[in-house]
DNA sequence: TTGAACACCCACATTGATGTGAAGGTCAAG
DNA sequence: CTTGACCTTCACATCAATGTGGGTGTTCAA
C-alpha cells in the first residue's frame, strides 16, 4: 500500500511516516516510480511505534527495540551482540521503572476519583433526603 | 532549603526547576532576598513531576494530575468540578493505555532476552562438548 | 488531454523540554 | 572589603517530534 492510506489506517500523518523512515524506523520498498511501497505487516509496526513514542520514548531507542518485537522472532539466533543485549536489558529496566511510575499514578487517580464520587452520591443522597 | 539542594537531591537541574514553576508544577514560596524556599515535600513531588514526564505525559496534564497524588488527600470534598473529574477519567484512560503498551513491549523484549539468552548458552555447551 | 488526487523532496516553522550563559543581587567566610 | 558560592531574571540555543507548504512528477478517470 502507498503513504496516504498507511497515514489513514494508522492515523499517523505522511509527514511522520516520512520521518520515521529517516530515523529507520520503517524501510518501506519504493515502486517504479519512487513512491513508497508499504506491506500489511507495516500497520502493525506503525501503531507499535507510534504508542512508544507516545510514551515517551525517543526514536533512537525505539530503533533498537524494533528489532525484537515482531511475533514471528526471526532474529533470534543470528549475531546478536553483547552490547545489544545489555542495551536491551537497560532498556527493560526504564520501561519497568515508567510502568511502575504510571501504574502508581493511575492508581492514585483510581482513589481519588473513588473518594471523590462517593463523596458526591453522599452528598446527593443527603441533599435529597432534607 | 534552596535550589541547589533540591536540585542535588532529585537530579533534576536548576533550570527545570524553574521551568517547573513556570509551568504551575511546584509552587515554592520566597525569601525575603526572592530566593526559592522548597519545602520537604518537594522532594517527592519533584521526583513525581520527573517520572511523569519521562513517561511521556506533558506538563498541561500533569498540572491537572497533580492535585489528586499527594498523599494525604486534602483536597477531595471542596469543589471538584465535573469537567476536572471527566478530564481525570479520560486521562486515567490514557495512562491505562500507555501501561498496556509498555508492558507489551517489556514482555516481548524479555520473551527476546530469554530465547537469545538460552539459544546462546546452548552454544556455548555444545563448544564446549565438542 | 486535462484536472484532481496522490506522490515525491525540500525547507522552514513550531512546540515542549532542556542547556547555557550573561549581568547582576545576597551572603558568609577570610 | 573582597572573594566565592550561591541566588535572581532574561534571553538565546538546541533537540526531537511534528506541522505546513511550495514546486514538481505520476496516476487515473472524466
Amino acid at each position: 500500500m502507498r503513504i496516504g492510506e498507511l497515514a489513514e489506517r494508522t492515523g499517523v500523518s505522511r509527514r511522520l511516516l516520512r520521518y520515521y523512515e529517516e530515523q529507520r524506523l520503517i524501510t518501506p520498498a519504493r515502486a517504479l516510480n519512487s513512491y513508497r511501497e508499504y506491506k500489511e505487516s507495516h500497520v502493525d509496526i506503525v501503531l507499535q511505534i507510534k504508542g512508544l513514542l507516545d510514551a515517551g520514548l525517543p526514536t533512537r531507542i525505539i530503533q533498537q527495540l524494533l528489532p525484537c518485537l515482531d511475533k514471528p522472532q526471526t532474529i533470534y539466533v543470528p549475531n546478536v551482540t553483547p552490547e545489544m543485549i545489555a542495551t536491551l536489558q537497560r532498556e527493560q529496566v526504564r520501561l519497568a521503572e515508567r510502568i511502575e511510575c504510571l501504574t502508581r499514578n493511575r492508581d492514585a487517580i483510581a482513589d481519588y476519583l473513588d473518594t471523590v464520587l462517593s463523596v458526591r452520591s453522599a452528598n446527593t443522597e443527603s441533599m435529597a433526603t432534607s
